[in-house]
DNA sequence: CGATTTCTCCCCCGAACGGGGTATGGCCAG
DNA sequence: CTGGCCATACCCCGTTCGGGGGAGAAATCG
C-alpha cells in the first residue's frame, strides 16, 4: 500500500484540535505528525516533524496564520498548507494564497470532505470551497479587463501604454509599432489626459497593476 | 420546484454537442436553450436565448473561445461561462479567466459531474478541475511575495520605489521622505542595478505588479 | 577592531519626458 | 456632407531622468 499522508494541525481551540488529530490519526492512509496550538510552536516543531500537508487555522493567538504560512514555507518549501477559517474571511484569503497557502476551507467542512481535500492537495490540487473559488476567479476578471480605467483609451493608446508598462522608452515603442516618435508621444499625452495622471509610470500602474 | 437552469453550449464537434445537449435537456432541473457550433453563431443567437450558464469549448473554428467569452460577457454580463477543454491548456486558462470565464473543466469530465458543476457555477461557485485550480493558486504565490525581484532591495530602496509606483516624481518623493533629491536618485540607481532594469516604470511594474 | 552595508549628499551631462501648440488624412454617424 | 474621433506627424521649451563620477556618517557584522 502507499504510505500514509503525513498531516499536521495548527489550531488554537484545544477541543477541535484534538478532535481533528484523532480523526486524522484514525483514518486509513493518514498520519497525524503534529498538533500545535499556536504559530510559534508550529514553526519550532513542524520542521522536525516533516509533515506533507498542514491544516492551519487562520486566526491564531500571537502570530497570525497568514504570517505563519510564510515562515513555514520558508523552511519547508515542499509543504502544502490548507487554511481553515470559521467564516469566509475575504480579506485574508488573498494574503494567505500569496504567502504560499494551497487551499482554503471552512472549519465546518465535514471531516470526510476534509480527508478528501488533504488527498487532493497532496496530489497537486487546490481544494477550496466554492465561495472562495469564486472570489479567486473574480480577482482575475478585474485584472485583465482593466475596468473603468482604460475604457476610454483607444486601441492604439492601450497598445502604446502596454509597451510603456513593459519598460520600453518612447523611441523603442515607435520602432516596435513602426510609427513616429512624435506619434507615440501624442498617444501618451492622450492617455495621461484620459487617466488623469501626469507620468508614464502612474498610467502604467493604473491600467496594468 | 425551482425553475430549470438555462444552459447553452458552444462546441464545434457535432457529435459531442448533440450528445451534451440531449443529456442536459433530459436532466431534471436543467434546460438546454442553445447549442452553437461556432463563436459567431453564439454571439448572434445567445443574447436572445438568455442562458444563465454557457459551456464553451476553448478551441473553436474562427474566433477562439477566449475571444468569444469576452464578447459574450459584454452583451450578457450576468452569464456564467464554463470553459471546456480537451487538454489542460495552461496557456489559455488565464486569458479565459481574465476575459470573464467562471470555471474551467476538462471535456472528459463525467456528465454527472458536469451537471453538478453547472449548479455550482449557478450558485456562485467556480468549478474547475484540481490541476487547473492549482495553477490558479500558484499564480498568486508569485504575485504577492515578489520572489527574487525585491529581495535584494533595502528598506529605503523599496520605500522609494513604492512611491515611484504611485506616480510621484523624484522631487515629490524627496519631500515626502524628507531627504534630498539626489538621495532619491541614488536609491533609484541602486534599484535599477539590482533589478536589472533601466527605467522607473519597468522597476515599478517588476516589483509592484 | 576593520570591513561591509546602508543611507545620505553633491556634480556633470546627455537623453528622455511632458505640456503647449498645429496639421493632415481616414472613417463613421448624424 | 459636415463635424467628431482617431491615428499620424511635427515644432518649441522647460523639466525630469538615468548614468557616470565622488564622498562622508552611521550601523552592522565578522
Amino acid at each position: 500500500m502507499t504510505p500514509s499522508i503525513r498531516v499536521a494541525l495548527v489550531e488554537d481551540n484545544t477541543r477541535l484540535r484534538e478532535q481533528l488529530a484523532q480523526f486524522i490519526a484514525a483514518a486509513p492512509g493518514f498520519a497525524c505528525v503534529g498538533a500545535c496550538a499556536d504559530a510559534a510552536t508550529a514553526l519550532a516543531t513542524l520542521p522536525a516533524a516533516a509533515p506533507e500537508v498542514v491544516l492551519m487555522d487562520i486566526r491564531l493567538p500571537g502570530m497570525s496564520g497568514v504570517e505563519c504560512v510564510a515562515r513555514l514555507k520558508a523552511r519547508l518549501p515542499e509543504v502544502k498548507v490548507v487554511m481553515l477559517t470559521a467564516y469566509d474571511d475575504s480579506e485574508t484569503i488573498f494574503q494567505a494564497l500569496e504567502n504560499g497557502a494551497s487551499g482554503y476551507l471552512l472549519k465546518r467542512t465535514p471531516p470526510a470532505d476534509l480527508l478528501r481535500s488533504i488527498q487532493e492537495v497532496q496530489n497537486g490540487g487546490a481544494p477550496m470551497n466554492s465561495h472562495i473559488a469564486r472570489l479567486v476567479v473574480q480577482s482575475f476578471h478585474r485584472r485583465g479587463s482593466s475596468p473603468r480605467s482604460c475604457e476610454n483609451l483607444t486601441t492604439r493608446e492601450e497598445e502604446v501604454l502596454r509597451l510603456v508598462a513593459q519598460g520600453f522608452i518612447n523611441k523603442e515603442i515607435a520602432e516596435s509599432l513602426g510609427i513616429s516618435l512624435e506619434t507615440v508621444r501624442q498617444h501618451l499625452k492622450n492617455c495621461y489626459a484620459k487617466l488623469h495622471v501626469r507620468t508614464r509610470t502612474e498610467a502604467a500602474m493604473k491600467v496594468f497593476r
